[in-house]
Formats: structure tokens, sequence, C-alpha cells
DNA sequence: TTCACTTATGGTTTATTTGACCACAAGTAT
DNA sequence: ATACTTGTGGTCAAATAAACCATAAGTGAA
């Protein structure tokens, strides 16, 4: 096993940690913002590939699970734990990565962005979200493995109630739909959407509304964690 | 790299080849006999944990990628190529395998037992049919691997028409039933089913008949392979 | 031959869901 | 006041699903 420089993090001290070599984990970061789904791209700050753009990743630790390594990961990276995160697939070309070869495996990440802030404990040298459009040509394989997350969310929130993630935690019924539209490319009927999603009963009216909009204000919900475990386990169908 | 013992294809002689020495592919094999859900095991031959069963699997070539890896393991063990067949995920509890820090990617494969002879090309020591209920304590995190897998099934024949890969090319609108019945742990109306299949033009009629049933003999019918691959990328949906 | 039994096949009926669309409410901006 | 935007609650016809029934077509046993 290689031995890698590893920032601790309580500390803060470089120390030597051993790590597996040959196996890496790289992760897809969601956010939803102005009705636009975003995706957090990292710039390399050393090696051949500095500059260039890629997915935040790193290595897995000699004595720690992928998930942890994953969960970990990330919360060196946002500041954040307790985030939806589910591993995708292993990516394994053999030339995928110039210098060895070393094989990925994808994880995939659903966070608000509201309770989100890119520099708290960042440690590359820059990050920046890009809206699906215009993502730039990417380092090794990352635009597949991009590709393939953006297949997998739409798959996903069609299937499960996984798209809530992406919201802060009270939002309109507008503001799902427009979530729904943008991910899966469609446009929905209001008036429709509302008796679907009602109908499920995943969703708690709150006593609240929308502040400081220039048009008649919206009632706020948030979802009900009890039947939205349900459904997640269960399944559910949200074709349009 | 590590180097290990292989027994070359072509040659049948044993040859050195590089693998990678922390990544193992493993497969789940289901194959439908009699109405049963069945997965294939093998009895490892060699090493601490002889004698137990397992699923099969090996490592990956330092040159090939992870699914021309699943692809050659596969077709090593049943002779088979070209057989559905897709990556599941990584599995990597750092505790998993006693002897190393040892990642598996799983495999979840689908075949007709009618095309599959045990035997063609078999390496292992043993290998052996099990239905879903009779499965032993395998060896590691294999019923781990293997419950996952049933899972992933049981979710994958309701999203894509995949199931039709477990049976022989051509069938009754009852043998059909019956799988997703066995899969999916329900009970289905007869009427219902049929006219749900029929409507969505996935199956070709043809001019046979069974033969050798103690009852009416039922239409045979076919998939319409251009249906089946739109399907498959489109998603269908088949709840019941 | 007749009858019981099994599965095949094609219905019906009713309730539910969908999709398209409408109308008015309740705010803001000019 | 009026135009404009989004919210909210409807209608209606078409499509689908769920439960159930009836008859057909075969086998094998009485």
């Amino acid at each position: 096993m290689k031995v890698k420089k590893i920032i601790d993090k309580e500390s803060g001290k470089v120390i030597e940690r051993s790590v597996m070599n040959s196996i890496t984990i790289d992760c897809v970061i969601f956010g939803f913002d102005k009705g636009s789904l975003e995706v957090l791209l990292v710039q390399h700050g050393e090696g051949i590939r500095k500059g260039e753009w890629g997915l935040p990743g790193g290595w897995i630790r000699e004595r720690e699970s992928i998930d942890n390594a994953a969960h970990r990961l990330l919360a060196d990276l946002t500041g954040l734990d307790s985030i939806y995160l589910e591993q995708l697939k292993a990516f394994g070309e053999p030339d995928r990565f110039p210098l060895g070869r070393v094989i990925t495996i994808g994880y995939f990440a659903l966070i608000k962005k509201e309770d989100y802030d890119v520099r708290a404990g960042f440690t590359a040298s820059d990050a920046k979200w890009y809206k699906i459009a215009d993502i730039p040509k990417l380092i090794y394989d990352h635009n597949d493995i991009l590709d393939y997350s953006l297949e997998h969310l739409r798959n996903r929130v069609r299937q499960a109630p996984v798209g809530f993630n992406l919201l802060p935690e009270k939002f309109t019924l507008f503001e799902l739909m427009k979530l729904y539209e943008e991910i899966l490319g469609v446009e929905m009927d209001k008036s429709n959407f509302r008796r679907k999603i009602l109908r499920m009963k995943l969703l708690v009216e709150l006593d609240e509304k929308q502040k400081d909009v220039s048009h008649r204000a919206a009632k706020l919900y948030e979802f009900d964690q009890k039947i939205y475990e349900k459904l997640t386990k269960k399944g559910f169908n949200f074709e349009f």
C-alpha cells in the first residue's frame, strides 16, 4: 500500500496515512439555484493537470469503507455531513487515468445550496458551481462520469422522492415543479402537478407563505419525513 | 502490481499475467427454472475457505476494463458470451475480505438456463444452482452482495423489460407472469397481466403453441427486439 | 363418453388516474 | 385602474387499473 500525504482534519497537520493506491472516489455534487441545475467542480492545484477542472475526489484510506471515504471527502469539501449521498458505480477503463491503472468509484450527492458555503473547509485551489449546460471539458473521464450521473439523476427522481434534497426545507409547489421540469427537461401543467404531488400525501402544508415576491405569495410546504422514507424505500412513480 | 497465475483460455497453459491486486469482481448470475428464481454459486477449490460456497468472481487484469473483466469471467464460467450483464456497484467494507483490503465490484447477470451448461468451460471445483430460498451462508460479504442484487433485480424488472433475459426465446404469457410473480413476490391477475403486457406491443405473437402440456396449449410469444431496446432505454412501468 | 380439472382467452364493470384546459384569486408594478 | 404574474381550485373526457366473470380448449380419470 502506498503512503500519501494527508492533512488531518482535526489538527490541521500534515500526517502520513496509508491509502489504497489503485482506487479513488469522485463525487458528482448537484445543487439547484434559481431554476438551474448545477454541479460543483474543482480546479486542480497540482500536477500535470494543474488549472483544469474536474470532479472533486480523493483516495480511499486503508481502514475506511468506501461510503465513509465518500462522506469524509464530501465533508472536507463542503463542511456538510449527513447529506444525500449514494454510490453510482465504478468506472474502470484501463486508460482512463494517464499515470497508471486507477479505478474510480463515482458518488452522487444532492445538496441544498442554502445550507452550503463553497469556502467552508475547502482545500482545492478553486471550486465553482457550473450550470449543466456550461460544463467545460474535464480531466480524465470525468465528463463521462458526469453524464452518467445526470442520466442517473433523471431516472432517480422519477422513482424515488430524492429531488427534495436539492430544495430548501420549505418550498412552494411551483418551485418543486420547476425543479422537476429542469431535471427532466419537460414542461408540466401547474394544476395537474399540484394534484398529483398532493395526492401522495408526501408534503405537509405549512402555515407560512412566501415573502418578498412580486406576485401572489404561495403557501410553503415541507415534506413529511415518515412518508418520505416509506416512499424512498418502496419506490414511487413520477412520470409526466 | 501483483502477478497471479492465470490459465490461458486458448492454450490451456498456465501463464503469468499481471492483475490489479486490491480489486476483484463478483458476479451474481440469476436463472429461472420451473417457476423458481435461482442463483449460480461456486464452491471454492483452494485456500482457507476451501469447500465453502460463494459467488463466482476473479481478478481484473491490468489492461482490461472492468466490464470486459466481468464478461471474460462469465464466459469462462458459463461458456456464454453476449449475455445480459450490468454492473451493480462496488462493495468496500474494510474488513470484508480477511486477508487484506480488497474492494469488489459486483456484477449482475441474467441468463436463459436452456442455453447454458454448468460444466462448459467451468474451472471452479464445483458449481450449482441454488433456489433463492435455499441460499447457504456464503464466504466474505457475498450474502450482502446477493441480497443487494435481489433488491436490484426487483427494481429493475419493474422499470425495464429485462426479465425476458431469464426466459427461453419462446414463452407463454403465463410463464412470463409466473416469472414476475416469483421475482416480485406478488400474485397477479392473469387477465389483467395479459392485457397490460400486450398493450405495450413488446411481444410478437407466434404461429406456434406449447407442446406436451396436460391442458389447453397456450400461444407462444417472443419479444420484439426493436421495441425491447426502445423500452429498455426509455424505461417502462410495470407496477402491479 | 362424460365429467372434473387445468390453463387459455376474451370479455365487463367500476373506480381511479391522467391530460388538457378553464376561471378566478391575490398579489405586484405601472 | 389595469396589466401582469403566479396561486389555487375546478371541470371533463380519455385512458388505465382492479376485480371479476364466462367460455374455450385441452388432459386424464371414472
